[in-house]
Formats: structure tokens, sequence, C-alpha cells
DNA sequence: CGGCAAAAGTGGCATATGCCACTAATTGAA
DNA sequence: TTCAATTAGTGGCATATGCCACTTTTGCCG
């Protein structure tokens, strides 16, 4: 039956990586939807949460994502008044963000769900295995992989 | 300096596997852009050409994907001419997919391109390791969870 | 055979992400 | 001080994904 997923296929490292995150996305997704939350929002909410009034790049850094994704993703939050930005005082290019006081109370309100799902995958895989998973995958994701194509500068 | 990522927020599971997988997405993309095609509609075609004219669903769920996001997914490469569909004899609503010629050889282009970045990461983490952690995904993909809120019918 | 429930897709709507081009604010010289 | 280069975001465009409602086929049952 599911013969169709080739062994050969997945061994591409990134279709491997997508495969897994759709599974887990809908499953967190289904956990926090009661708050009207997706995974990722929650996710961005907590970010933002647990940084101090962090500048949008700094966001974007710490996530690893464009800029210009996560402004878009932000924008959902910022139309339900979960989040609101403003100008840095030192640099003016700098927008700042933090929680309103309705996106600490949704926040908190998600964190409940997030963790009844986090509690069963850790469950499930075992909390030692969950952390040796998260650990390999931060260690991919700070590889800092590039293609060849814009040869060093030095 | 990346103190903004606090040791306490990747404890989320699905946040540290989307982060991996928005990392190394990159990374895949920009190897195959030279073709054209993006690391998912690299993954799709390789799908379709390993499976048999296989079916939307079957597709999908391999990939563990929704249905209509591969519709979604299919169109622009029905539009650029990579694959075609056509309908099941037996099962007209059953609709199949398959590689058109120019499909294929846009596929073996890509694949050339997507062996350099695949080597790259073996390279880095080894193969050994590569394999332990798409195993590890593959598991995680595999769970089949799902949060209790549709209590079982009976 | 008629009709209803299940199966397979489609289309619409919304979020998630990226890249590129462009604007505003700074910084670092000349 | 003035202007070019750099930095931080924005807006537009395109793909990636999901959910839901709806249509077409099947399959099955009385």
């Amino acid at each position: 039956m599911t013969e169709a997923r080739m062994p050969g296929f997945s061994r591409c490292n990134n279709a491997t990586l997508r495969r897994a995150a759709r599974s887990l996305g809908r499953f967190y997704d289904d956990a926090v939807a009661p708050s009207g939350l997706k995974g990722t929002q929650f996710g961005l909410l907590f970010q933002i949460h647990v940084s101090s009034e962090p500048a949008m790049g700094t966001i974007a850094e710490a996530l690893i994502m464009d800029l210009s994704a996560l402004g878009h993703t932000l924008k959902p939050l910022i139309r339900d008044g979960y989040i609101e930005t403003f100008a840095d005082k030192e640099d003016r290019r700098v927008k700042r963000v933090r929680l309103t006081p309705q996106g600490e109370v949704k926040l908190d309100e998600a964190i409940k769900l997030w963790s009844v799902a986090q509690q069963q995958f850790e469950d499930k895989v075992g909390a030692e295995q969950a952390a040796k998973l998260r650990a390999a995958l931060d260690a991919v994701a700070d590889l800092n992989l590039e293609m060849p194509t814009a040869a060093p500068s030095n």
C-alpha cells in the first residue's frame, strides 16, 4: 500500500524533513486550534513573549526566517490585537514588537493547549528521544549551509 | 548574541522542526533553483516519477499532505508542462498523474543539482547521522498523532 | 432499481514563506 | 556637512499548505 513511498525517495533530507513538519504541524495545529491560533502563530507569540521587545530582525534571525516573511506572518496577529509594534527610540529604522495584554492572555490560553500536544508527543517518543531530536534539528538548522554559488568574499 | 532564542523555547518540537525545515529548505531551494524548480516541486516530481502513474490521493498519503494542498501545488507544474493528469479507467473519480517528457528531462536536470546539495549536507553531518535523522523524522511523521478532540465514534 | 453514504477531487479563503525591488534612516567617509 | 553604502522594513508576487463546502462517482442496501 504505502509502496508509493519508495525507500529511495526518503533519501532526500529536505523532503523527509518537510514531510515530518507537515505531519507534526497538523498535530500541534489541531491542539492549539481551540484558541483560534495556528501552531506557527503560537510559536511566534511565544518567541516574542520570551524576548524583550525584540526587533523584527532579531526575531527573524532567531527563527531563521525571512524578514519579509516574518512581517507577513505578523499581520494577522496585529490585526487580531495580540501584538503591537513600535519604533525603536535609538534607531527609527528598527521596529520592535511586543504582546498586547490580550496577546498575553491568548498566549496563556494557548500554552495550556500546546502543553497537551507537547506532553502527548513526549509520551509517545520519550522525553529523552525528543530532546535528542530537537538537538539534532537545531544542529541542522544552524549548519549555515550555502550553495557554492556565492563564493566566499575572502 | 542569539540569546533571543531562549533555551526554553526550543522545547517545542513543532517549532524546532519548522525552524530546521525553513533552514534546510532554503539550502535545497538554492541548490535546485537553476532548474527553475523549488525544492518542494522537485520532491513532488521525483515522487511521481518513482510511482506508477499514482492517483492524487496516493501521492497525498505518501507525502502526508492534504489532498487539496497537493492539488494546488500541482497546478504550477501542470501549467509549466512538467506533469499531466488523466482519469482512471476503472474509477472516474480518481485522477492519476504522470510526468510529461519535458518533466522527465527537467527532473533529470534537477536531480543533478539536488545531488550537490544532498552530498554537501551528508558531508557536513555524516551519511550515518543523516540516515539516522531521516529515520527519526520518518518515525515522527508516521506516529499518527491525534488530538483527543475527535472522541472515538463508538 | 432508487437513494443514500462514502470516496476523490475542486475551488475558495486564509496563513506560511521566500525573493526582489523600493523606501526610509543611519553610518562612514571625503 | 554632504553623499554613497549599508541596514531594517514594506509591498507585491508566487508557491506551499490546510480546512471547509460542494460536485461527481461509486458502492451498497433494502
